[in-house]
DNA sequence: TATTTTAGTGACCGTTCGGTCATTTTTATA
DNA sequence: TATAAAAATGACCGAACGGTCACTAAAATA
């Protein structure tokens, strides 16, 4: 890795946890600057603008995710462990895995309306997340784990959606209390199309 | 009412869809004078900041959506179409009942790191929502359309969150295909539900 | 209707914004 | 090590930001 390599990477790593915290609209170049401790122009040959940086970050925060995600994930030896790493993952949302916390909660509120850029990324982010837990559950169908009859593609959306709206309420209410019941409520399905 | 509060009620009905569309750091002063048409100083006779004029604005959106939902809402007979119409009510995510989607996931997201007055305000409209699920399922469960072991408050939180949910993945796809699904299961733990 | 109070105006203020660029410093290459 | 290329600096730019204020217009009150 060259050394512009390397600080575009280091550029990443403190601007993505302020995106996902302030929102990009809130976040200045400014904030950047602080965080980095590099001068503004040094910021400029790395990311041609705001835009630019914002689009990367949002990258990164969802590949740091994704990637703590499935090192979790992939230690579980059975479908329905798949499953559960998934939820005990995000299942304490006042101190999430990812500081500010779910980056396609975040950006996908603030992109859907104004970014049509972001709101790609968002979209995909969630289509990966809802295919990851209906491949565990057609998976689990088709080792014999789970009920046959057991839709994979529907439980998927409404596990994913529980989840990030488990997430609005937990972080404004800054209590996991009723993440809580999201996530017993999933485990009580799971356990039932368990075979 | 004086000319002074009619203009703020106008300036607030003007201000709300925006800040809800674009959110409150990317919604600037010149934008409701755009949309106004007043002077930049006649905003400031009826809020004495644009922070104020923000809390107002989020106020005003959960308002008239709580209204509008307990308008429908109340049209129902039995406790089960009060549930039902709530998932009618929000089941157009694409082409939601207010501007922007919903109040409560734009607003919250963005507030819950960095605003703790919206974020309060947004936790108590979370919690009104859940609350009117949760006492639909009790009347049900006291007049006897409902299983009386039917756990209405984790019943409430649990649908909550999937609406939420669904909203999120509806608006980021542009699509309400997956918000049916959501709205069909929901509808399904209903009738499950019901004796 | 005369007077006081309130609403509304728009030029103006200081600050911060995103972004540029000539220059210097560092890194990579020959 | 000499040279070319890339990275880093920080002063600077115009525009947009939130906010103020002396002033005018309109509305409420006496």
């Amino acid at each position: 890795m060259t050394k512009g390599e390397e600080t575009r990477q280091f550029i990443l790593e403190k601007a993505a946890p302020i995106f996902n915290t302030k929102g990009i609209a809130a976040t200045s170049m400014s904030d950047i600057m602080e965080a980095t401790k590099l001068s503004k122009g040094s910021m400029y040959v790395h990311f041609e603008n705001k835009d630019v940086l914002a689009c990367a970050a949002v990258d990164h925060n969802m590949k740091v995710l994704g990637d703590k995600l499935l090192s979790e994930v992939s230690k579980s030896k059975t479908a329905k462990e798949e499953l559960f790493a998934y939820i005990d993952f995000f299942s304490n949302a006042v101190n999430p895995p990812l500081t500010g916390g779910c980056p396609l909660l975040n950006f996908g509120t603030e992109a859907d309306d104004t970014n049509p850029v972001v709101k790609a990324k968002i979209n995909k982010g969630c289509n990966s997340n809802q295919q990851l837990l209906a491949n565990s559950v057609n998976k689990g169908i088709a080792n014999g784990e789970f009920e046959p009859e057991w839709d994979a593609e529907e439980f998927a959306v409404v596990m994913f959606a529980m989840m990030e709206g488990g997430h609005l309420i937990s972080r404004v209410s800054g209590s996991n209390d009723k993440m809580r019941i999201i996530t017993k409520t999933l485990r009580k399905i799971i356990e039932e199309n368990t075979l």
